[in-house]
DNA sequence: TAATATTGTCTCAATCTGCGACAATATTAA
DNA sequence: TTAATATTGTCGCAGATTGAGACAATATTA
C-alpha cells in the first residue's frame, strides 16, 4: 500500500456554492507559485466511504459539518489526464516526487456540489494553496484540467433540480425574508422571477414557518422572516 | 503496471433497459457455479475514457453501437467492498488469483443506465457468466453486493429525466404507434396515464413525424406509426 | 350489413401561471 | 403631525395547461 493510504485513480473535486450580494458564489483555491486556480478537491482513503471523504473535505476547507450535499457526475475522460499539471504544483512546493508519483498517475474524478450559508464560512486554504476565496460565477478565473466543465454540468444540475427539490433554501440563513429566497432562485436560474408568483408557488407547498417580521430600518412595509421546516432536502 | 491493463479501484455497472410484453427489462449476468446475480459491467483501461469504457461493455454484451447511454451515480461506500464475493466468482472459474488480486481490492463503481431496443438484442455472456438474460423489474432475482440499490436509482434517475428529456423514445424500434409509446411511458412511470392527454402533450411537443397507417389485422381503426425526429436525445 | 374494439380528436371544467393592481405598512422629509 | 416613498402581502383576472369523458371514424369479424 503506496500512496498514503489513498486510493489510487480516485479523486473527488467539489463545487461549494454561496450566496453573497445577490450573487451565486464558489470557492476556488490557488496553488502555490503556480497561478493556477482550482475547484478543492482531494482523494480518497482506503477504508473511507466516497461520500466521507468529500464531506471530510469540506469540513476542512469550510469549517462546517452537516453541509446539503449531491453528487452530480464522475468526470473519467483522457482529456483531463495531464501529469504535467500535478508535476508543476509539486515542484512549486519544494515536494519531492519520492512518495508521490501515484498523484502523477490518471484520476477519474467524482464530482460534488454543496449548498452552504455564506455567512458561517471561514474559507481556508490547504498546504499546497495559497487562498481559498470566493468568486462569482460571472467572475472566475481559468480553472486548471477540466474545472470549468465541472462547474458548469454541476450549475445545471443545481438547476434541474431546483424544480423539483427545494433545495435553494440551504443557501440561506436560518431565519431569512422571501425576498432573499427569490434572490437566490434568481441567481441560480439566471432570471427574473416575478415576485406574486413566486410567493405563492412557495407558500403553497407548506414547507415555510412564518415567524415575526423584521424590520431593517429601510423606510417601507417589514417583511415576515421565514425558516424551512421539512424532513427532506 | 500489474491489474491487466486497467486501473485499480474502478469499476462500471450498467442498467441495460428493454421494453417487451408491456413490461421494463433490464439484463442480467449470472455467474458460473455460484447462484451469483449481477448487472453487466467491467474495468477501465489505462487509456480508455471512462464512457468508452462503458460503451465497449455494452457492446460485447448487447452487440450494439450508439447505445443511448447516461451516467447517473458514482457508487463508493465501504459496504459494498466484499473481496470474498469477487474470490468466490474466480474460484469458480478455476482461476488462480496470481494475476488477479487487483480484482479483490475494493472497487468504486460508476453506474450508467442504458435504454436500448429490445428487439434489436442478442444478450450475450462473457467468458465468467453462464447467461445473460432479460429480467422484469419485478420478477428480479437477488443481485449481489449493492446492485439491487443500483437499479433502484436507475428507475429513479430514468423516471426523472422523462419529464426533461424525451427519453422514452430509445426504448422503441424506430417505428412505433402511440400505445406503444405510452405504454412506455406507463411502465416507466409505473402508473396508468389518461390517453387523450398523453397524445395530446406528446403531439404537441412536435418531435415526432406521423407516417402512414399500421394495419395490424385486428378489427379495429388502424393506428398511424410515428418516428422520432430530433436532435436531442 | 351489423357488431366490436380502438383510434384520433374535441369539449368542458378544473387548475395553474403570468402579470398587474391595490391596500398596508415602516421610515423619512416637511 | 402629516405627507411622501419604497416595499410588502395579497388579490383578481386573463390566458394557458391539465384531467377526464364523449363521439365520430375506421378495420375487421360475424
Amino acid at each position: 500500500m503506496d500512496s498514503k493510504g489513498y486510493l489510487k485513480h480516485i479523486a473527488y473535486d467539489s463545487v461549494i456554492f454561496g450566496f453573497s450580494g445577490e450573487k451565486l458564489k464558489i470557492l476556488i483555491i490557488k496553488y502555490h507559485n503556480t497561478g493556477l486556480f482550482a475547484l478543492p478537491g482531494g482523494f480518497v482513503k482506503h477504508d473511507e466511504d466516497l461520500n466521507d471523504a468529500v464531506r471530510r473535505g469540506l469540513k476542512e476547507r469550510t469549517g462546517l459539518d452537516n453541509i446539503y450535499l449531491e453528487q452530480f457526475y464522475a468526470f473519467g475522460s483522457m482529456a483531463r489526464y495531464k501529469p504535467e499539471v500535478m508535476e508543476a504544483i509539486m515542484k512549486a512546493n519544494n515536494q519531492t516526487l519520492d512518495g508521490y508519483s501515484w498523484l502523477l498517475d490518471r484520476f477519474i474524478s467524482v464530482a460534488y456540489y454543496a449548498l452552504i450559508n455564506y455567512e458561517d464560512v471561514v474559507p481556508t486554504p490547504d498546504a499546497l494553496s495559497d487562498s481559498c476565496e470566493w468568486y462569482a460565477l460571472d467572475e472566475l478565473p481559468n480553472l486548471m484540467l477540466d474545472h470549468s466543465i465541472i462547474v458548469t454540468k454541476a450549475l445545471q444540475t443545481l438547476r434541474d433540480n431546483l424544480e423539483r427539490k427545494l433545495v435553494g433554501i440551504n443557501l440561506l440563513p436560518t431565519l431569512f425574508t422571501m425576498k432573499e429566497l427569490q434572490q437566490v432562485y434568481e441567481a441560480i436560474l439566471g432570471e427574473k422571477l416575478h415576485r406574486g408568483t413566486f410567493q405563492r408557488k412557495v407558500l403553497s407547498m407548506g414547507i415555510l414557518k412564518r415567524h415575526e417580521k423584521h424590520f431593517s430600518g429601510a423606510a417601507n412595509k417589514a417583511p415576515f422572516l421565514y425558516s424551512f421546516e421539512g424532513s427532506l432536502c
